[in-house]
DNA sequence: AGCACGCCGACT
DNA sequence: GTCGGCGTGCTC
């Protein structure tokens, strides 16, 4: 029996914690329960051990949690992979991976100390509560607790609360002043939901119906009505309205005519689950649809790990070949995972599912609740689903037998968590794949330069597919070139003339169109014309969004009132009427924004019936769902939206898109800019022409002669990431060099900037080889949530020796005292902020 | 990250 | 002389 286990903790430290086995020998991806800092933590054990520890007593594991391990070998393997490859904690990264957070409340147990006891009977009128900042009454329930605390049983918050109404700030004060001693206690609570279901109980052969009377008779001809089994809940509402009273269910049960039986709650899909489109896998695949199920087919039966690149234009029904795909690898007796992006699992995408596989379906999406997101867990660890589909953390679904990863739009930036651990979904789906010795299917229509390259350099076998279904044309690309529009038109204006008179026209038609306008709120800038200040949010360096009040719409929905709003941090403000600097009256509001263009649409076209769709907008599943039901069903024909309307959705109506500003961020200086661009333009230009109806797509630009933009308007994806690779190899930056940001923060400034000097002076002494640092520098966001940020940019050549650099350099930041919190290290960094 | 522990000013 | 507010440092 191993006496000893190293634990992975949920805290920000780059160790695990040993701690002697007591009694049950807990497994390697077990959890337990152990004492750490006063507290009790949740961890995963990762090693079990007879070395004793020298400098330190381990103390004794509190509880082990699970008798087999929560996580399979392989994902245990993939934890600590991660761990290793993204530099962050083990036990951060086994956290991510678990959705059992739901599934262990953190609890405290109060008990009545010394000192409290004093007080409850030296009474109330002594002394020390005159000085009090309590109220009278708060003063009561330090009483009430006391008094209930007196027999000298402890008692959980939750007792205490319902008790005498004392609330966390209370029972903590009552904690500080030593009136009570508090002890930690972690529950473990069972995350699954269940619900009551009636069901008629098969009477044994030759027995006789038993008396009933019209009540009684009533419930079981409801039963039998419905084939004999309907949840409880179902059954009392029907009872109710039949004026039978709800205590005859309860004597049937008795009578042992109808047993009830508590069952696992079932996953709510959307309203469009059922409607709309059904079987895709079951619709004609053409050429090359079935060419690449073929492929994907065979790799699969051949095992092994086997990464396919599949590059289809827009339309070319990329989504038919994942569900064939994922029914064959059911069909070969294995499980398929789909990872899909934030924005992209669509409720038509959910329905789609449902329709295709039914009961085999597990979804996993941000909006699932904790308990919600454990259910679907087990169902899927069970081997209960075998096709699971998720935004990024369901990478570390714990598939049973998997056989097929897809990453759905591969080169979505919202694959990248940008919190730690800052993995890549893309790219930890790919070594999932490895070590279940699965085959992997990354897919876009505008692929990631690093998989491209990986495709080039026969690391992927590269799938193409380019012919959109039904032989539909791609869409028309018209570009409108904004500088000599200014010049005609003689003044700045939103929508060029050819946008308005090309939507018109669609409009006319009784056809749809969208128009992406790339930024939030109504106007993105707020400057004093006086001074040249902008308006910059309190805790981050970030100009403020001016959100305009909306005039309370039709469905009820309110809009939240005049404000101005930092998309970084959240902070809101009211609108200023002077300058904060300089108290000048004259601020400029400038930049337009999704917000602005919808009211401007609406003037430009008094009668058309126009949706917006952003974050504002759409903030619930259900919201993004009315949204797509309206546009469906025509009630919308103009919708206005930032990059959310790019993505993925499939409505057969649209024939025109307009892009508005959206080249916007060749001026920025981030190398990824120009692939950001051609990506977006792409994209969105696939939302035209899906239909019968051929597509019309309308590019307003600034930059007319940038390669992005042009190949976007050529539909030449190749075209464009040669000319991106040529740029990239020159500046060494990926897919030719890994790189790694490093961030040096504190709320301090001086802290900050001194942190940063230090690194940047070791960097230089150590004269790493092999490795380029550029910085110190202040981060391209100075300041964020009140916190002050210096970087630097680290490329390599070699993978091992970009790991190599950072692992030295967090040693050397922690022998001079520099915390870990403050240091963040962002391998494969997508944004440089 | 939490959470103890300890130092210090405010108030009786 | 207490209370409680916050900065510092450690956690098997």
């Amino acid at each position: 029996m191993p006496a000893f286990c190293d634990v992975a903790l949920p805290v920000p430290l780059d160790q695990t914690f040993t701690y002697a086995v007591n009694g049950q020998v807990p497994a390697v991806g077990a959890r337990v329960l152990v004492p750490f800092a006063g507290q009790r933590l949740m961890g995963v054990v990762v090693k079990l051990h007879d070395l004793a520890p020298a400098e330190f007593d381990a103390k004794p594991v509190q509880q082990v949690l699970d008798l087999a391990p929560v996580l399979p070998g392989e994902l245990m393997k993939l934890a600590a992979w991660i761990a290793h490859y993204y530099c962050a904690p083990l036990g951060e990264v086994l956290r991510g991976m678990l959705p059992l957070a739901a599934e262990v409340k953190r609890q405290f147990l109060y008990r009545i100390a010394e000192a409290g006891r004093r007080v409850l009977y030296d009474g109330a009128a002594k002394g020390s509560s005159r000085r009090s900042k309590l109220t009278p009454e708060e003063q009561n329930r330090e009483y009430a607790v006391l008094n209930y605390l007196e027999s000298g049983e402890p008692a959980k918050m939750g007792a205490l609360r319902s008790a005498t109404q004392a609330n966390k700030a209370l029972l903590e004060g009552m904690v500080r002043k030593k009136w009570l001693t508090r002890e930690a206690l972690a529950e473990e609570r069972d995350a699954r939901r269940t619900y009551r279901v009636a069901a008629l109980v098969e009477p044994e052969a030759g027995a006789r119906l038993p008396k009933l009377n019209d009540n009684q008779l009533a419930v079981m001809a409801e039963l039998a009505a419905v084939g004999g089994r309907l949840p409880v809940r179902d059954l009392q509402v029907t009872l109710r309205e039949a004026g039978v009273p709800e205590s005859t269910l309860g004597t049937l049960v008795k009578r042992g005519l109808v047993a009830v039986s508590e069952e696992a709650e079932d996953f709510h899909l959307g309203g469009l689950a059922s409607g709309g489109k059904k079987h895709a896998h079951e619709h004609a695949l053409n050429e090359e649809q079935m060419e690449a199920v073929g492929t994907i087919a065979a790799a699969m039966e051949k095992g092994g790990f086997r990464p396919h690149l599949l590059f289809g234009v827009t339309g070319s029904g990329k989504t038919a070949v994942y569900f064939a795909a994922m029914q064959r690898a059911l069909d070969a007796g294995r499980s398929a995972l789909l990872l899909v992006p934030e924005i992209g699992l669509t409720p038509a995408m959910a329905g789609q599912m449902h329709a295709a596989f039914a009961g085999e379906v597990a979804l996993l999406h941000s909006q699932l609740t904790p308990d919600e997101r454990a259910e679907q867990w087990h169902r899927i660890r069970r081997g209960e689903a075998r096709i699971v589909v998720g935004t990024r953390s369901a990478v570390f679904a714990p598939m049973v037998r998997l056989g097929l990863v897809i990453v759905d739009e591969e080169h979505d930036s919202s694959y990248k968590q940008e919190e730690t651990p800052r993995y890549h979904g893309r790219d930890v789906a790919v070594m999932r794949a490895k070590l279940n010795e699965a085959t992997v299917v990354l897919g876009s229509a505008t692929p990631s330069l690093e998989s491209w390259a990986n495709a080039e350099r026969g690391r992927y076998h590269l799938i193409e597919m380019h012919k959109r279904v039904a032989n539909r044309p791609l869409p028309a690309v018209e570009l409108v070139d904004m500088r000599a529009e200014f010049q005609q038109v003689g003044k700045e204006e939103i929508f060029s003339r050819r946008l308005i008179v090309e939507t018109q026209a669609t409009l006319d038609r009784g056809e749809q169109a969208i128009v992406l306008l790339n930024r939030r709120g109504y106007s993105f800038v707020v400057m004093c014309r006086s001074c040249g200040e902008k308006i910059e949010c309190e805790n981050c360096a970030i100009s403020m969004t001016y959100h305009k009040p909306v005039a309370e719409t039709g469905d009820g929905m309110a809009q939240p009132g005049q404000r101005l709003e930092c998309h970084y941090c959240g902070f809101r403000r009211t609108v200023p009427t002077t300058c904060p600097k300089c108290q000048s009256e004259h601020l400029y509001f400038m930049g337009v924004g999704s917000q602005q263009g919808e009211e401007r649409l609406q003037e430009i076209f008094p009668g058309a019936r126009i949706g917006r769709m952003d974050r504002d907008t759409v903030r619930g599943r259900s919201d993004m769902e009315r949204l797509l039901t309206r546009l469906h069903a025509g009630e919308i024909n103009l919708l206005v939206g930032t990059q959310m309307i790019a993505k993925g959705h499939d409505i057969h109506g649209v024939t025109l898109v307009g892009v508005v500003g959206a080249d916007f961020a060749l001026g920025l200086p981030d190398f990824r800019a120009a692939e950001r661009v051609f990506q977006l333009l792409t994209q969105v230009s696939g939302r035209a022409g899906r239909g019968e109806l051929p597509g019309k797509v309308l590019v307003q630009t600034y930059h007319p002669d940038h390669y992005a933009v042009k190949f976007a308007a050529e539909h030449n994806y190749p075209g464009f990431v040669a000319k991106e690779m040529q740029y990239r190899r020159w500046m060494h930056y990926p897919p030719f060099a890994v790189l790694a940001n490093v961030i040096v923060q504190s709320d301090r400034l001086e802290e900050a900037a001194g942190w940063a000097a230090t690194l940047g002076r070791w960097f230089q002494k150590t004269g790493l080889v092999g490795i380029k640092v550029l910085g110190p520098a202040a981060a391209p966001i100075t300041r964020l949530k009140r916190i002050y940020r210096f970087h630097f940019v680290l490329k390599a050549e070699r993978r091992q020796v970009l790991g190599d650099a950072l692992r030295a350099m967090m040693r050397h930041a922690e022998s001079v005292e520099i915390p870990r919190r403050n240091l963040v290290v962002d391998v494969d960094a997508v944004h440089l902020m």
